[in-house]
DNA sequence: GCCAACGTTGGC
DNA sequence: GCCAACGTTGGC
């Protein structure tokens, strides 16, 4: 099994939406590394942070399942959709969504602040300089550390 | 709203 | 394949 974190903006999507939900598509991917973590590495049962981004407090707000794994992202069909691509074809699709189960909620979010001055999360690909992937691999280390942080 | 740090596009 | 121009992300 593997740990991943998926960025979103709570304005769109938000933890609490998830909650309400129970599942949901995890549309909109339109980053080709990005992509190729969907498609290559997510796989059913693997746990993913969720994190808000572009938002008054960034932070990591919970955790969710894979509830399936990578599969045609419909959205990029739809010129209704804001995630619309004109480029992709049916005959060669370009984005991948998987699908994500809500598990909980974080009772105190761990702030992007929190997460920065931790200099035991130094090699985090989310604090790195300039990281704009939205969803990116989490170590197993990095993973059991920050899951203890929420507990304190 | 600003802007640095990217990623993408397209002409050549 | 290079690279300038453009678009996007996301913290602040």
């Amino acid at each position: 099994m593997a740990y991943w974190l998926f960025k979103t903006e709570p304005d769109v999507f938000s933890i609490t939406d998830l909650a309400e939900k129970n599942t949901a598509d995890w549309e909109g991917v339109r980053n080709y590394q990005a992509r190729n973590f969907l498609r290559d590495g997510v796989a059913l049962g693997d746990l993913v942070f969720i994190y808000h981004s572009s938002c008054k407090q960034p932070a990591i707000v919970g955790i969710a399942a894979i509830s399936k794994s990578a599969h045609i992202d419909p959205s990029q069909f739809d010129p209704s959709s804001e995630y619309f691509d004109k480029k992709s074809s049916s005959d060669s699709p370009r984005w991948l969504q998987v699908s994500v189960e809500f598990v909980e909620q974080f009772k105190q979010p761990i702030t992007l602040t929190k997460l920065k001055a931790d200099l035991n999360l130094t090699d985090f690909i989310l604090t790195q300089k300039g990281c704009r992937l939205s969803v990116m691999p989490v170590t197993p280390e990095q993973w059991h550390y920050i899951t203890n942080m929420c507990q304190t």
